[in-house]
DNA sequence: TTTTCATATATTGTCGACAATTGTGAGGTA
DNA sequence: TACCTCACAATTGTCGACAATATATGAAAA
């Protein structure tokens, strides 16, 4: 299978892997500060390695560097969702649109086998779908635009934002059923080889995700 | 007037701005070997300090970057060309479609005078237009969207890395005039606060770009 | 008591040295 | 000749120490 991601190879590659890890999924905190000396202890490694993987870490968006000041993680503001979301929606979008050009019609099988396999998930057991399913779909339609710019663009730039924002806000509920028929009817445009109704309907769908979740952050600070 | 770029303040700062704009215009040349030990003598800096400059051109993808190897300057290809442009159309119609929105009336009047100077430049002297003019024109456009995370992917993403192509193919000849009608165009359709039209001009106009470059690469590569 | 300024402390920025890895070429063998 | 092996050279990765900067502390003055 193709994968976009090398393996971590030098300690800074780890290090920058574990450190993403544990913010995207809320080990660490957001809004935190990232004291070099005091990461650089806890990972066991030299500062020079945590200072490689902050500026790594600058470059996904995942915090925000001062000069001589410092290094914070992100905060989660609705804002911030919505502003990031739309960045998404215009590169999907595009990778949709050169999905129904670019992808094999083994890689078009594929997908819809993945779907399949979906569906059963979605009967059996809810949770499975959720997570791991959507970043699984999304993930193939990237790679299906063929595209390197568009793909290092999107995984490297925005991708493990959006987990963040997934993960600690927890994908669930209603929503995941629907998003399945929208899954659906994108790749049957892809099928069909309609780059324009791709593009319109990978929108459409990431627009709305968008709704959903900014709606779970308004309840998120309403309840604290 | 709104910045996006603040001023460099570290000597790791300077040397990555230095260090792009020398790769940007071709005083280092495309596809040459960064040598961390050479570039440090040659800046007149430590290796740390060419290091970070490295890594964050990686995140511009003006280079790439290999475990235990080296980073490389990119090569400019056609296949790169469309690919990168393809992103680009993406995100700056995007850009369009939110400052048709966003943008303040005052914004929409700069914008109009600027548009107002490139005509002048253009009647006396073709060539101020070129460069500066096209690269003012997107820039405020892109910071019309008044999208943070948008900003971000553009300018610190990709912009100099279409630079890079621009310069070293070198922007000039009839498109220059069309393009001013295009731009004119799509501030039009801005100032009547109509995103969707905004949006197709703007991915129009990209498109049109990308094959005026493409054609000139072809031609260069036979000249070579 | 509040403000201001100087000093102290904590944190980031920069550097040179050493370790690990990769690429190269000489020498040998089938 | 073609191919393998091994040692050496060149380059990147990692580290700890020092320098520069920002923040916190506390004393003196209003």
């Amino acid at each position: 299978m193709l994968k976009v991601e090398q393996k971590p190879v030098t300690i800074a590659d780890k290090t920058f892997v574990q450190l993403r890890q544990d913010i995207v999924e809320g080990l660490v905190l957001q809004g935190s500060k990232l004291n070099e000396v005091e990461l650089a202890a806890n990972y066991e490694v030299s500062r020079a390695v945590i200072r490689e993987a902050i500026n790594r870490l600058e470059s996904c968006h995942i915090v925000e560097r001062r000069s001589n000041v410092g290094a914070r993680v992100v905060t989660l503001t609705k804002k911030r969702l919505v502003e990031l979301y739309q960045v998404r929606e215009s590169l999907e979008g595009m990778a949709a649109r050169l999905a129904a050009t670019n992808m094999t019609d083994n890689d078009i099988a594929e997908l819809e086998q993945l779907l399949h396999t979906h569906l059963q998930g979605l009967k059996d057991n809810k949770d499975y779908y959720q997570e791991a399913g959507d970043v699984d779909f999304h993930y193939r339609i990237m790679l299906g635009s063929k595209n390197t710019q568009l793909i290092s663009v999107l995984f490297d730039g925005i991708y493990h934002l959006i987990r963040m924002y997934r993960v600690q806000l927890g994908m669930s509920g209603p929503r995941v059923s629907t998003a399945f028929d929208e899954h659906q009817q994108i790749v049957k445009a892809i099928a069909n080889r309609d780059p324009e109704l791709a593009e319109i309907l990978m929108r459409r769908h990431i627009a709305v995700t968008q709704q959903s979740l900014s709606k779970k952050l308004s309840n998120e600070t309403k309840a604290i």
